[in-house]
DNA sequence: GCCAACGTTGGC
DNA sequence: GCCAACGTTGGC
């Protein structure tokens, strides 16, 4: 079991969207790390979901339903997509300005490399965000 | 709206 | 293969 945060601009699909639609496809990343980091995903694997430019802030779980597979929106077949599923709600959002106060959230690359959409999360900085979450 | 931090493109 | 110019993301 491996742990993921995932972005995504609320003006674009907001976890809202997520929680209406239920399952959606991970599509429409075009970034190469970002996509490596997709190719890693398993099915079961559980995701962060990050609210990026409004909000700022980690809002729910959603969990890999589907693996790795070539993006039908990308006509060059270089990137790729997963499935996910809707999983739960935070009692309590978790937002970036207290992920940064936190001495043990450091190296979550949502901090030093900010323009990143799909990043691993260690089982500790799981387990502690969380433990936030949970209020 | 500004700007830092990247990533990409294209000329050489 | 290098690097300047440009584009994009996302925090502030």
């Amino acid at each position: 079991m491996k742990y993921w945060l995932i972005k995504s601009e609320p003006n674009c699909y907001s976890w809202s969207d997520m929680k209406k639609d239920v399952t959606t496809t991970w599509d429409g990343v075009r970034n190469y790390q970002a996509r490596n980091n997709m190719k890693e995903m398993s099915v079961g694997d559980l995701c962060l979901f990050y609210h990026s430019n409004i909000g700022k802030e980690i809002v729910g779980i959603v969990q890999v339903i589907s693996p790795f597979t070539s993006d039908i929106s990308d006509a060059s077949g270089k990137f790729g997509m997963v499935k996910v599923k809707y999983k739960k709600d935070f009692k309590k959002n978790i937002k970036l300005s207290e992920i940064k106060l936190h001495p043990k959230l450091q190296n979550i690359p949502l901090i030093k490399q900010s323009r990143l959409s799909v990043m691993p999360i260690s089982k500790e900085e799981w387990d502690l965000i969380v433990c936030f979450g949970e209020g």
